[in-house]
RNA sequence: GCGAGAGUAGCACAGUGGUAGUGCAGUAGCCUUCCAAGCUACCUACGUGGGUUCGAUUCCCAUCUCUCGCUCCA
């Protein structure tokens, strides 16, 4: 498999097993948007709860929260963002390349073929939206192109409620939404994604130290959850990358087959949001210790990690072929927290009403506890095909010796192998294998 | 935004100035006792608008959308 038929064929098995969808379809699309199907969106689901699971419910020193897209534009101001992401650029007319106006030493000539520059055009990299009805000045809004920022402005809010010392965090998923110049590679870059962040507040002297710490438990935890080792690396940034309110940052990239690319960054932010929120809000983002009475900036390390690429990281390293009696095999070996379904309920034949109606009963008792479905639109080997390629974890299959003995085929998805187990002890020998 | 390419069933491809086929997938039935079996039937498409023409899916124009590139960063 070359590794641009891998992504062909993980962007094919999406659309055709329903994960993932073209947004606005039967209008023949919208560039770069993506809607997710049922089976998606429980791998989006899946994905969001094993982080929120690491994050804050496996910790005490980190609060969840989720705070609204729209805010006060003065936000964007104290960020930088408005700054930072409206540029004048101008493309060359013959090489093509765009450039920003204020990095050229001559405004119409190209700097890399000698050409001709177009004239100089706004770049916004902020949506721009209006509250209220009617669209003046005043009602000007932003979406918000970074989740973050919904956190430092909560800042006061969780140490006047919560009362955490330090070090503590804030997490939270949501979307945020960026005017790129060149998204694509299907869901790795979109103009509208979801972001996994927490802003871990530290001692200024503590920064160094917890950004690396931060670096390895980011990292083990997509190996935890199923990237082979030998597709993921830290790569940290060159001084010249650096955003402007970072001090260090560290990429964990991941090897896409159009190259090692960005999952999550985890930055040093120092203490840039917090001064710049209390400059402009006059309002003391700082923390009081109350036992050296000192009141100090905290700095942040910020773990941010990009939702839907990571989903699409993890499908492109559980996709596998195999050939099975000469035959083609496809299976997402998915691990078990983020398989879109679990268990599959299968009937050997489906012109006997009892085996029909025993697979029916186990499925419909199974789905109390675990994501169940039930099949029985084709044969056994079809069916455990399309399971294959959902990432299903295990296929029940009840057959007419199952009347008799009460007992079900369990096979695994990624060995194929088969195992004989009692009904009245399923729900045991599952709770054992999968953790929800 | 700019440049290039593309747009026919869910997918992969045919094809024609007289409104379209094949394979796979899907659905139903028969059959079938464990890894994409078989048979039968069925479902589903020419991106949109305009022009030329007796007639356009086909030719022309426009438009929309997608893909790739212009390094943007989660």
């Amino acid at each position: 498999m070359t590794k641009d038929n891998l992504m062909d064929k993980v962007v094919s098995l999406c659309k055709r097993r329903g994960f993932i969808f073209p947004g606005s379809d039967i209008y023949g699309g919208l560039s770069n948007s993506w809607d997710y199907g049922p089976y998606g969106i429980e791998i989006k689901n899946n994905l969001k709860k094993a982080w929120w699971k690491t994050t804050v419910h496996s910790r005490d020193d980190i609060y969840g929260i989720d705070a609204a897209i729209l805010m006060n534009p003065e936000v964007w101001k104290a960020s930088g963002h408005v700054k930072q992401f409206y540029d004048y650029k101008s493309d060359c007319k013959s090489c093509r390349k765009l450039f920003k106006v204020a990095d050229l030493k001559h405004r119409d000539i190209c700097p890399e073929c000698g050409g001709k520059l177009a004239e100089a055009r706004p770049f916004n990299l902020m949506f721009k939206t209006h509250q209220g009805p009617v669209e003046d000045k005043a009602g000007l809004l932003y979406l918000r192109p970074e989740t973050a920022q919904g956190i430092f402005v909560n800042f006061l809010n969780i140490l006047n409620t919560y009362h955490p010392k330090l070090p503590f965090g804030l997490a939270q998923i949501g979307k945020a939404f960026r005017n790129e110049i060149t998204p694509g590679n299907f869901i790795f870059r979109t103009r509208e994604f979801e972001q996994m962040e927490i802003e871990y507040f530290v001692r200024p002297g503590d920064a160094d130290k917890k950004l690396e710490e931060w670096i390895e438990q980011r990292f083990n935890w997509y190996i935890k959850l199923g990237i082979k080792k030998q597709n993921l690396r830290k790569r940290p940034h060159a001084k010249d990358e650096l955003a402007h309110y970072a001090k260090a940052c560290t990429d964990i990239e991941y090897n896409f087959p159009f190259g090692w690319q960005e999952l999550e960054g985890i930055a040093n932010r120092t203490d840039f949001d917090l001064r710049q929120h209390s400059e402009a809000s006059g309002k003391k983002l700082e923390f009081f210790d109350e036992i050296t009475k000192e009141r100090f900036y905290p700095y942040i390390i910020e773990p941010s990690g990009g939702v839907d690429r990571s989903i699409l990281a993890f499908l492109i390293d559980a996709y596998r072929e195999e050939e099975v009696r000469g035959k083609k095999r496809v299976l997402l070996s998915l691990h078990s927290d983020l398989a879109p379904v679990k268990i599959a309920v299968l009937p050997l034949l489906k012109n006997r009403p009892p085996v029909v109606a025993l697979a029916k009963a186990i499925a419909a008792d199974l789905k109390k506890h675990f994501p169940v479905i039930y099949d029985d639109t084709a044969a056994i080997g079809r069916l455990y095909r399309r399971q294959d390629e959902a990432g299903t974890l295990y296929c029940l299959t009840v057959d007419v010796e199952s009347l008799e003995d009460r007992k079900v085929t369990v096979r695994d998805r990624d060995t194929m192998k088969q195992d004989r187990v009692a009904v009245d002890k399923l729900k045991q020998y599952l709770r054992e294998k999968i953790t929800i």
